[in-house]
RNA sequence: GGGCGUGUAGCUUAGUUUGGCUGGAGCACCCGGCUGAUAACCGGGAGGCCACAGGUUCAAAUCCUGUCAUGCCCA
C-alpha cells in the first residue's frame, strides 16, 4: 500500500459519502476514542442538549462544529475524549407544539383532555425530528455517542435532578414566593418572554391621573397608572428622592373645554413633579412651594378603597416611600404600587413591607370584599366603573386614552395581567459572591462573555424562580403538609417510596399525573398529616443545568464517571445560552457542589444571512446546510465556518463564500495531491522504502523550505487554536495551502517530476511533497474531516483520525521536520523579487517571454542558492548580485513619526515640511557630524530611517522588507538577435502547447510541426527547443505561403503560422 | 428603557489591545501578462468621508464622549 494510486477526478459528495460509509463499518469514532485509553488523560466535553422538537438549522452545523472540533484535536493530542449525546425534552415549546396540534387553548382544556394521555403526547413529540438531528449529524461528521444520549425524561434523569434540588432544599435555598409574570386568566396560563413576544398589541385604553388625599394635610397627591383595575390593589405611591415637585393651588378653571371626567375646585391644593406640571394639569394654578421627593417620604394618604387589602401587620401601608426607579419622563412623577401586579411594584413591596394581598383572583376577577360594584366582575371590564367611582368620591382629576403596545395572549386575545403568582424559588442572592468568584475562574472565550454580558448580570443575580404551573416537565419534588404546612423535599425515588402512604399508588414514571397522587407520611413530630405534592413542574433550564452529573444518574450510579469529568473541560454554546444553560449550569454547580461546572466556554456569535439580518423563516433568508452538504461537501461548509469571522462574532452566511472554500482550499488541496500521487504511481515511488529515502538534510533548499514553512505554520496553527483564534489559523493554513504548497512549491517543482529518470532530486521531492501532505492532513482534520482522510489513507493506508496531533502535546510527539528561519526569509525574497521583476516588466513594456540578458541583485541577504529558480521566473540569462550599492541604488532619509513626535511636539508639521525638502545626503552628513537642525530642534540618527531605493533611470524596483531591509532588483533592457530568438521561441512553444491542449492530445503524445515564420530568424537551438518541448517527433521549418488551414499569430511584428498533427 | 457585542471597498474581511510611513488582503469588475497549472497563477487599475458627530493629541480606523444602524440578552 506505500505506492498511492494514480488519482482520479474530484467529485467532493461523493467522496464524503463513501468515508462517511469506511467510519461507519471501521468504527473509526470509536477507534479514535479506544486508541486513547492507555493515555488515561480525559479531556471531558458536555453536550448541551438541543431539543428535537425543532428542525435542525445552519446555526446548529455551527455549534457542533465547534464542539468537534475541539474535541477531535484533543484527541489526536492523546487526551480520551468521550462524547455523549443528549437531548433537552421538557419545557413549554413541547407543551405548545402539541397543544395546537390538539387544539387544546387552555389548562382546563388540557385536563380535560386528560393530563396522562397529553404528556404522552409531548413525549412523543420530542422525537418528531431526531432523525433529521441524526442525520444532518452524521452528514456533517459530528463525532457524538447519540446511541446512548441522556434524555432529560427519562426517570434515572430526573432522579438526579430531585437530588441535586434535595442538596438545595437541606441548605436552606429553596423557599416559596410570588413571581409577577404575565398571566392570562381564559387560559390559566402564565407566559415566557417569547410567548408574550407573539402577542403584542396595539390598544387604546382609559389611563387615569388619580388625586391621594394626604392624612394630616390638606392636599393630595397626583398619581398616574394606565391599569385602573389595580387601584383597588394600591398599597404605595413611590417618589424620587431626587426629583422635585412642586405643591400648587388651582386658582381658575381651565381654558379649554374639559375633556372626560374628573376635575379640582378652585382653591385644591395639589402635589407632582415639577417637570410634569405642564403635561398634567389643565387648570390655572399657582405654585406654593418646590422641595424634593425625599420630603415626601413617609407621610400616610387615605387608602382609595379602604375595604380592599387588609392591613395585618404591615406598617407601611399607604405610605409614601422612596424608588430609584421613578422618573419623570411619563405621568406625574409618582408610582402607583400594587404589589402583586407589577414587577417593580412587588420588589418594592417585599423591600418596604407592604401587604402583599390579591385583589384579583386567578379567574382575573376581582375577589370578594374589594368594592360591592366591583365584586366578582372581570377586571378588564371594570375601567370604566372604576373611574366612576373615584370620580364619585373627587378622587380623579383626569382621564385620557393613552395608545401603547401591551402584550396580549397569543391564543385567546385577550390581555394579559401581570400577576404575581405563587412560586418557588432558589436563593442564588444567597450565593452570589461564590458564584462570581467561580465565574472568575472559568477561561471564557472570547473573555468579555464572562466579565461582562454574564459577570455584569451576575452581579445583579436574582433569585431563580424554579417551578412552573406546567405539565410537562421533572415534577417539583416538594410536598406540604396540609395540616402542620410542613414542607419535605424529595431526593430519589427510593425516598419517595419509604415515605409514601399504603394508598398512593406507585407512579410508573417520574412524570406528571402519576407523582401527583402520590402522598407521604408528614415527618414533622407528633402529625401525621398525609402531604400533597406542590402541582408544579420544574423550569427545563434545571432540567439541563443538571447535565453534568444527571448524564451519569449520578449519586445513584457511575460514581467514578463523573467523578473524573466534573468540571467538564469544555463547553461551547451559541452566545444567547449566556443566561441559558451557562446560567442554569453554573447556578446548580455553585450550589450543590460549590464548585464549577466547566473550566472553558467558547461562546459563539450566531448566523445571520449575507445582509447580516436575523434568519427567520418569515423572512424567507433561512438556509439549508443540505444544499451546502450536496454541492460543495460539508468539509467546505466546516472550513469556511471556521475562517469566515471569529468564533464569537455573528457570521454573514454567503453561500459564495462556501463555494470559494471549496474552489481555492478543497480544489487546490486535492490537485496538490494528484500531482503528487499521479508521479508516485508513475515512478513506483514508495515512502516506506527505506533504501531509497533522502534525508533532508541532503535535499535542495526548495524542499528545505517547504518543510521549514510547514513546521512554522503547524507552530503558529496550534498556537492559535489554544488561544481560541480558530479563524486566524484556518487562514493561515490555507494561505499555506494554497500559496507555498500550490503556487509556489508544487509550481516549481513540477519539472524536477516530468524526468523521465530517477534521480535524487525527484525522490527528494516525492518524499517532501508526501511529508507535508500528510502533516496538512492532520492539522486540517480536526476542521474538516473527510478529503484530508481520503488523501491520508491514498498515501499510508490507514485514517487521519487516528494519527497524533504533528505539534505534539504532553502526550504525544511533534512529527515536524526541521525549521530554518533564514531560509524562509530567503525564500519570502525571492518569491516577491520574481513578482517585482514582473512589475518592471510591465513599467518597461517588456513582455515575459523575452528574455533579458543580465538581472542584478543589491542588497539584501545571500539567495545565490535560489537564483536558478529566480532566474527563471525572472526570464534572465544570467542573475548576479551587485555588491557595490551605489552603483544602481541611492540613499533616502525619511523622518521617524514616533520619536520626533515625541521631541518635536507641535512643531512636527514644520519638521517633516523641512525633511521633505531636504537633500537625503546632506541630511545623514549633518546628523553624523551631530549639526543637522530642523526648526532649531537636533535631528539625530533615532529620528531617522535611512532606506536605499532604485537609482532613477534604470529598469528597476526596490522593496522595502523589515527582515532584509531594502533589496533592490534592476533588469538589462537590451536586446540583440539572440534574446529575439530565444522570446520567440517561447512564444511559439507557447502557441503549440495550446493548440496541444485544444487538440486534447495526450500528455505523452508526439506530433508533427511545421512553421513559418516572417520577419525573425530563429536560431537553431531555439528551435530545437521548441521541437522537444512540444513533443515534435516531425518538424519542418518552411519558407513561403502557408497552407489555410494552419493556425497563426504575431508577436512584435514578427508573424508566424504552424500546423500541428 | 438597560446590559453586552458589531459597524473598514459592491461582498467577505486584516489592522483597533500598545495612536505614527501611502489602511492591507480575497471574491467580483477592467487592462495586461503567464500557463500542458486547477474553478489555477502573476502585475497593474478602478473601487474607502475606516457608520456619523464632537473631543483629546504634533498625529486618530485605533483613545474618550455622544448619536445612528444592527444583533443577542433582559425589561
Amino acid at each position: 500500500m506505500a505506492v498511492p494510486n494514480s488519482v482520479g477526478n474530484l467529485d467532493v459528495v461523493a467522496l464524503e459519502k463513501h468515508l462517511m460509509d469506511k467510519w461507519s463499518d471501521e468504527k473509526t469514532f470509536a477507534q479514535s476514542i479506544e486508541k486513547r485509553r492507555a493515555g488515561a488523560s480525559p479531556f471531558t466535553f458536555l453536550e448541551g442538549p438541543p431539543t428535537a422538537n425543532g428542525r435542525p438549522g445552519i446555526h446548529h452545523v455551527l455549534s457542533r462544529l465547534y464542539k468537534d472540533m475541539v474535541c477531535r484535536w484533543k484527541t489526536m493530542e492523546g487526551h480520551i475524549v468521550e462524547r455523549k449525546g443528549g437531548w433537552d425534552t421538557h419545557g413549554l415549546p413541547v407543551e405548545i407544539e402539541v397543544q395546537k396540534q390538539l387544539n387544546l387553548m387552555s389548562n382546563e382544556e388540557i385536563e380535560a383532555y386528560g393530563m396522562e394521555a397529553f404528556n404522552q403526547k409531548c413525549k412523543e413529540s420530542v422525537w418528531t425530528y431526531e432523525q433529521a438531528w441524526r442525520e444532518m449529524s452524521d452528514r456533517m461528521a459530528f463525532w457524538i455517542d447519540m446511541e446512548d444520549p441522556y434524555v432529560t425524561f427519562h426517570d434515572n434523569y430526573i432522579e438526579s435532578t430531585w437530588w441535586s434540588l434535595k442538596q438545595m432544599f437541606d441548605k436552606g435555598l429553596l423557599f416559596r414566593g410570588h413571581k409577577v409574570l404575565p398571566y392570562c386568566p381564559q387560559t390559566g396560563t402564565s407566559y415566557s418572554s417569547h410567548e408574550v413576544a407573539l402577542g403584542y398589541k396595539e390598544v387604546a385604553e382609559p389611563s387615569v391621573f388619580i388625586k391621594f388625599n394626604l392624612v394630616d394635610d390638606d392636599a393630595s397627591i397626583l398619581a398616574w397608572t394606565t391599569t385602573p383595575w389595580t387601584l383597588p390593589g394600591n398599597v404605595g405611591l413611590a417618589v424620587g428622592p431626587e426629583v422635585k415637585y412642586s405643591r400648587v393651588r388651582v386658582t381658575a378653571a381651565p381654558s379649554d373645554s374639559w375633556d372626560g371626567r374628573g376635575g379640582a375646585a378652585i382653591g385644591e391644593e395639589l402635589i407632582l413633579a415639577s417637570d410634569l406640571l405642564n403635561s398634567v394639569l389643565r387648570h390655572h394654578v399657582e405654585v406654593i412651594e418646590e422641595f424634593k421627593g425625599s420630603e415626601l417620604v413617609g407621610k400616610s394618604y387615605e387608602p382609595l378603597f379602604p375595604n380592599a387589602i387588609e392591613v395585618g401587620d404591615s406598617e407601611s401601608a399607604w405610605i409614601i416611600v422612596g424608588a430609584d426607579f421613578v422618573t419623570t419622563t411619563d405621568g406625574t412623577g409618582v408610582v402607583h404600587t400594587a404589589v402583586m401586579y407589577g414587577e417593580d411594584d412587588y420588589n418594592l413591596g417585599m423591600e418596604k413591607g407592604f401587604p402583599a394581598q390579591h385583589t384579583v383572583g386567578m379567574d382575573g376577577n376581582f375577589v370578594s370584599g374589594v368594592h360591592p360594584e366591583l365584586d366578582g366582575k372581570y377586571v378588564k371590564d371594570c375601567d370604566s366603573e372604576i373611574i366612576d367611582l373615584l370620580a364619585a368620591e373627587n378622587l380623579l382629576y383626569r382621564e385620557q386614552i393613552y395608545t401603547h403596545d401591551y402584550p396580549h395572549c397569543w391564543r385567546t386575545e385577550h390581555p394579559l395581567l401581570y400577576y404575581a403568582m405563587d412560586s418557588w424559588f432558589v436563593k442564588m442572592t444567597a450565593v452570589k459572591d461564590r458564584i462570581l468568584e467561580l465565574n472568575d475562574k472559568v477561561e471564557w472565550a472570547p473573555e468579555w462573555v464572562g466579565t461582562g454580558r454574564f459577570g455584569e448580570w451576575l452581579r445583579n443575580i436574582k433569585d431563580w424562580a424554579i417551578s412552573r404551573e406546567r405539565y410537562w416537565g421533572t415534577p417539583l419534588p416538594v410536598w406540604i403538609c396540609p395540616d402542620c404546612n410542613g414542607e419535605h423535599c424529595i431526593g430519589s425515588i427510593q425516598e419517595m417510596l419509604d415515605m409514601k402512604t399504603a394508598d398512593s399508588p406507585t407512579p410508573p414514571e417520574l412524570h406528571r399525573p402519576y407523582v401527583d397522587e402520590v402522598k407521604l407520611h408528614c415527618p414533622s413530630k407528633g402529625c401525621s398529616g398525609e402531604m400533597i405534592r406542590e402541582p408544579y413542574v420544574m423550569d427545563c433550564w434545571f432540567d439541563s443545568g443538571c447535565a453534568s452529573f444527571a448524564q451519569w444518574h449520578y449519586p445513584f450510579e457511575n460514581e467514578d464517571k463523573f467523578s473524573n469529568s466534573f468540571p467538564v473541560d469544555y463547553i461551547c454554546e451559541g452566545v444567547d445560552q449566556t443566561r441559558g444553560w451557562f446560567y442554569s449550569q453554573l447556578a446548580v454547580s455553585t450550589t450543590v457542589f460549590d464548585n464549577l461546572a466547566y473550566k472553558r466556554c467558547l461562546s459563539l456569535g450566531l448566523i445571520m444571512d449575507k445582509e447580516g439580518k436575523k434568519m427567520s423563516k418569515t423572512r424567507g433568508n433561512t438556509i439549508d446546510p443540505w444544499d451546502h452538504f450536496n454541492r460543495e461537501g460539508a468539509d467546505a461548509v466546516r472550513w469556511y465556518m471556521m475562517t469566515q469571522s471569529a468564533p464569537w462574532n455573528s457570521t454573514n452566511f454567503d453561500s459564495n463564500g462556501v463555494r470559494e472554500t471549496y474552489a481555492k482550499m478543497f480544489l487546490t488541496l486535492w490537485n496538490v495531491h494528484k500531482f503528487h500521487s499521479d508521479y508516485a504511481a508513475l515512478d513506483g515511488f514508495d515512502s516506506e522504502d527505506e533504501s531509497t529515502f533522502i534525508p533532508i538534510s541532503q535535499r535542495s533548499g526548495l524542499d528545505r523550505w517547504i518543510l521549514s514553512r510547514l513546521h512554522t505554520v503547524a507552530q503558529s496553527y496550534h498556537e492559535q487554536f489554544v488561544s481560541w483564534d480558530f479563524h486566524k489559523a484556518g487562514r493561515d493554513l490555507e494561505d499555506f495551502v494554497v500559496n507555498d504548497l500550490s503556487n509556489w512549491y508544487v509550481r516549481r517543482s513540477r519539472r524536477r517530476l516530468w524526468d523521465d529518470d530517477d534521480s535524487t532530486d525527484k525522490r527528494a521531492c516525492q518524499f517532501t511533497l508526501h511529508e507535508v501532505l500528510i502533516t496538512v492532513c492532520k492539522l486540517m482534520a480536526p476542521v474538516a474531516p473527510f478529503m484530508v482522510d481520503k488523501i491520508h489513507r491514498d498515501l499510508t493506508g490507514f485514517s487521519v483520525h487516528l494519527t497524533d496531533w504533528p505539534v505534539g502535546s504532553d502526550l504525544v510527539e511533534s512529527t515536524l521536520p526541521p525549521m530554518n528561519y533564514g531560509l524562509e526569509q530567503e525564500m519570502a525574497l525571492v518569491r516577491t523579487l520574481a513578482e517585482t521583476g514582473r512589475r518592471i516588466r510591465v513599467e518597461s513594456s517588456r513582455r515575459q517571454r523575452l528574455p533579458c540578458k543580465s538581472g542584478w541583485i543589491v542588497g539584501g541577504p545571500d539567495i545565490s542558492e535560489f537564483h536558478d529558480i529566480l532566474a527563471e521566473e525572472l526570464n534572465v540569462e544570467s542573475l548576479t548580485t551587485e555588491n557595490d550599492l551605489d552603483r544602481f541604488q541611492r540613499i533616502e532619509v525619511l523622518p521617524n513619526r514616533k520619536t520626533l513626535g515625541k521631541k518635536c511636539r507641535q512643531d512636527l508639521p514644520s519638521v517633516l515640511a523641512l525633511f521633505a525638502e531636504a537633500d537625503s545626503d546632506t541630511v545623514l552628513l549633518e546628523i553624523d557630524s551631530g549639526i543637522c537642525f530642523f526648526a532649531g530642534y537636533e535631528i539625530t540618527i533615532e529620528d531617522i530611517e535611512i532606506r536605499r531605493v532604485e537609482q532613477d533611470g534604470y529598469a528597476a524596483s526596490t522593496i522595502s522588507d523589515e527582515d532584509v531591509g531594502d533589496v533592490s532588483l534592476v533588469l538589462d533592457l537590451s536586446l540583440d538577435e539572440v534574446l529575439l530568438s530565444k522570446g520567440l521561441g517561447r512564444d511559439i512553444i507557447r502557441r503549440v502547447q495550446a493548440k496541444r491542449k485544444d487538440l486534447d492530445l495526450d500528455v505523452e503524445a508526439t506530433i508533427s510541426l511545421s512553421i513559418w515564420i516572417d520577419g525573425q530568424e530563429l536560431a537553431e537551438s531555439d528551435w530545437l527547443r521548441v521541437q522537444s518541448e512540444t513533443r515534435t517527433s516531425i518538424g519542418s521549418m518552411n519558407d513561403g505561403e502557408s497552407p489555410k488551414a494552419a493556425s497563426a499569430f504575431s508577436v512584435d511584428g514578427i508573424d508566424v503560422q504552424f500546423i500541428v498533427e
